[in-house]
DNA sequence: AGCCTCAGCAGAAAA
DNA sequence: TGCTGAGGCT
């Protein structure tokens, strides 16, 4: 690591050549100042700071044409990282529209862990893998150190395998070995934790395995030990572009280092702003020195924002402004003024739900003075996802439509995984982790001691878990039920992997992955499916012998249905892949759960899940201390984590196109307990002048709720006695709160009711709801039906929300 | 083996 | 409050 202080000025004479053959660049014209010296100055580490909004995945597009169409680079001498697949998937994308043909020729674009895994496998011998290796994901993580837990005899309960798999996960973040681990990493875990790391690395190696974290880790390892081997790449990539350079951890931090130093040509785009992800292993330091690290770095400010209008933009601004430790960039914009951010406070978090469900109402039928907006450009960013229930609650309440980003992923469904171990069981013969997912799913009689016993005969003859299942059952070591199923399993086994079995043959790389020019290189692949079954109609069988396809078909659950879809689905995208290796590392790696749904609705989501998005309409709710900030972050952090949260704030505010609303609640329900709280301190930082208060009517407007008295007395007692809070928005807050406005009924008049979907029901139908299941009409109120739900028990759902169901109660 | 009850705990989350 | 996991009961 410390062979890289010296990162001298760059060469570029012999390049210079290459750009003899330029063509005409009409994309420069649509470059601002900035963003065209950040595309035309190519040679050399160049810093792009990128404010929120100013156009840097443009820049970074423009730049990777500009390679191409100078000669600098041909498309596969381009390394081109960034975090996310959709990061990838829309730099492909949009450099494709631009150079108006496919990208197929640039096999070095994509995400640090997909670009590791293609590393990986053509050297994997150097650390001891198979160049086949399976990608275990959290959970095979944390299921495979709970076996060494309690091998070691540690009391789970104390020290919980989830604690260390974070905690492994942090060392390989840092790009600590086992070997290299400090003693006071070493001493983590009841003292165990080096033992359980080194060990936890061993029984990797000996499953074929890997983690996430292992993916960078190899690589940095491999180039840290064969320079020979780092040096082809280092020559190989002659421009290398990074994006979200603040989100880089120590151990990105290294390869990317690493792979510059031969060429020099590193372009990192990232915004300190919004580094948000301290607490996964980012370290803003990266962005912060990068100068220092790369000498006779260039730094390009991207600052002309095309996203917010100026109050929202300035807002922002005021609010980051309070952070200590930034590059400093000053955002501005050519739009007209617009609204100025809009502030208000809540009773509670219930009544905060209701006014936004009412605002966003108003908004779509423009009745607030502004234009109207359509559902699906509006977004709910909240710091924590239980702040989601309550508008879930409400939004169903009213009719609503909305959507919900970020939930689990697609890949992390239970029968989705169930499936993949399945084919994993087929194809990699010592994937135990797979094998003992599925032996007992479905039911098969065989529990706990059944899988001992498997283990057992396993270890004792040094043999994978199947093997040892086969062991066991040719020595009569298992009886009963559960040996009669076990021997269908293992058969069944058998058969699916001859039904499947791929020539494993040596086939030349494709030509635009080469690596070194002159030499032939090849690698142990998996030929495409040639006299072989369809891999699509193995894995039909699979989960139709299996009994898998019918556990769910017999299953009652309203989930159920959806299980089958989503089973469906996975085999549909097996059609896309030569077999299935190279399906399960899509699913592993690559498949996200993007849904295509373009119906209205407005969106909830995390902010942490917001950031590259933007909405013209954009409500932060929740704003309050100990909320927003974390009091945990701030417990745990302190001044560093109170920073990572103003960033989180910063990046909240600046999400919003036209329409930014900030809400607090005095009081809020926090796991069943009621609390109150102080508005965040984010409040007192926003600008006064571009801060508009707003008050709720039928809130503040007195009338007949009993908590529009309190409110005023209640949350200004609390301020008062604290004494701290003086912000310019809580006195005008005050001021208006004097006036007492009009009243207005509380529910709200926007809502259509929908008498025909109501009339279509009567009291005691059975009907079935997406999100509740199965239920019965007890009453019908207006447009909405009373339901007594099998699972969920008594809800208020709207009429059209419901679909009638045959099935017979049970 | 599988259902049920109770205790414990609760963070943002890419690959 | 509501989910998860472990242990007890049938």
């Amino acid at each position: 690591m410390s062979s890289f202080d010296e990162f001298d000025a760059f060469e570029g004479a012999s390049l210079a050549a290459r750009a003899m053959a330029a063509r005409p660049s009409p994309y420069l014209d649509e470059l601002n100042p900035a963003q065209r010296e950040a595309v035309e100055r190519l040679d050399g580490p160049v810093l792009m700071l990128a404010g929120a909004g100013t156009g840097k995945t443009k820049a970074l597009t423009s730049r990777i044409v500009h390679l191409l169409n100078t000669s600098r680079a041909r498309p596969n001498e381009i390394l081109a990282v960034t975090f996310t697949n959709k990061a990838a998937r829309e730099m492909k994308n949009r450099v494709g529209r631009m150079l108006g043909q496919t990208v197929e020729g640039m096999p070095w674009l994509g995400t640090f862990h997909s670009i590791c895994v293609k590393l990986l496998r053509r050297h994997a011998e150097l650390v001891g893998l198979k160049s086949n290796f399976t990608i275990l994901d959290t959970d095979d993580q944390v299921r495979l150190l709970k076996q060494l837990i309690q091998a070691a005899n540690i009391d789970e309960k104390r020290w919980p395998p989830r604690q260390l798999a974070s905690l492994i996960d942090a060392w390989k973040n840092k790009a600590l070995t086992p070997e290299r681990l400090p003693a006071a990493d070493a001493g983590a875990f009841n003292n165990r934790g080096g033992e359980l790391y080194a060990q936890y690395q061993t029984r990797l190696r000996e499953l074929n395995a890997v983690d996430f974290g292992d993916l960078l880790l190899h690589v940095v390892v491999i180039f840290q030990n064969y320079p020979d081997i780092l040096q082809q790449y280092q020559r190989w990539f002659r421009y290398i572009l990074v994006d979200e350079y603040q989100d880089t951890n120590v151990a990105q931090y290294l390869w990317l280092r690493l792979l510059a130093k031969e060429h020099k040509n590193i372009c990192c785009v990232g915004d300190d702003d919004q580094s948000i992800y301290g607490w996964r292993g980012a370290e803003v330091g990266n962005i912060l020195k990068f100068e220092k690290d790369f000498p006779g770095a260039h730094v390009v400010r991207l600052e002309q924002n095309y996203r917010s209008t100026p109050h929202i933009l300035a807002a922002a601004s005021s609010v980051i402004s309070g952070n200590e430790n930034r590059l400093g960039k000053t955002l501005w914009t050519q739009q007209e003024e617009g609204e100025k951010v809009r502030l208000i406070g809540h009773w509670d978090g219930e009544v905060e739900a209701r006014w936004i469900g009412e605002e966003v109402e108003a908004l779509q039928t423009g009745t607030r003075g502004m234009k109207p907006y359509g559902l699906e450009d509006m977004a709910i960013l909240v710091r924590a996802s239980h702040q989601m229930r309550a508008f879930e609650d409400r939004f169903l309440t009213i009719g609503l439509p909305y959507r919900v980003i970020g939930g689990p992923r697609f890949y992390e469904r239970m029968e989705i995984r169930d499936a993949m171990a399945y084919f994993r069981v087929v194809t990699s013969p010592e994937d135990d982790l797979a094998f003992e997912r599925i032996v007992n799913t479905p039911k098969r009689g065989l529990g706990n001691v059944a899988v001992q016993k498997i283990q057992t005969a396993a270890r004792e003859n040094g043999v994978s878990l199947v093997e040892g299942a086969r062991l066991l059952l040719d020595s009569k070591g298992i009886g009963g039920k559960g040996a009669k199923e076990l021997r269908i399993l293992i058969d069944g086994i058998d058969r699916w992997r001859g039904l499947g079995i791929q020539r494993e043959v040596e086939i030349p790389l494709n030509d635009d992955e080469v690596i070194d020019e002159g030499t032939t290189q090849s690698a142990t692949r998996f030929a495409p499916a040639g006299d072989n079954m369809p891999h699509t109609e193995l894995a039909e069988i699979i989960l139709d012998e299996s009994g898998y396809t019918s556990m769910w078909q017999n299953d009652k659950t309203p989930e159920a249905p959806g299980r089958l879809e989503n089973l469906k689905e996975l085999v549909g995208q097996l059609a896309n892949f030569d077999n299935l290796q190279g399906f399960l590392e899509h699913v592993s790696l690559v498949m996200d759960n993007e849904s295509d749904d373009a119906d209205a609705k407005i969106s909830i989501m995390t902010l942490h899940a917001a950031k590259g998005l933007e909405f013209p309409v954009v409500f932060l709710p929740g704003w309050e201390d100990g909320l927003f900030p974390s009091q945990r972050s701030m417990d745990e952090s302190g001044l560093k984590g109170l920073e990572e949260e103003r960033r989180l704030a910063y990046v909240g505010i600046t999400r919003a196109e036209e329409v930014c609303t900030i809400s607090f609640a005095g009081n809020r329900r926090v796991f069943g307990q009621w609390q109150s709280q102080m508005p965040s301190r984010f409040i007192d930082e926003l600008s006064e002048e571009d801060v508009e208060v707003l008050t709720a009517p039928g809130i503040y407007g007195g009338g007949h709720s009993g908590a529009a008295g309190d409110f005023g007395s209640g949350i200004q007692d609390r301020v008062q006695s604290a004494n701290t809070y003086n912000s310019p928005g809580w006195k005008r807050m005050q001021d208006r709160a004097g006036q007492r406005g009009l009243s207005q009924p509380k529910e709200s008049k926007n809502t259509i009711i929908d008498l025909e979907a109501v009339s279509s029901y009567s009291v005691g139908d059975r009907v079935f709801h997406q999100k509740f299941g199965y239920g019965e009409i007890m009453e019908i109120e207006g447009d909405k039906l009373v339901i007594e739900f099998d699972k969920a028990g008594e809800k208020k759902v709207v009429a059209k929300f419901v679909t009638a169901s045959t099935d017979i109660p049970f």
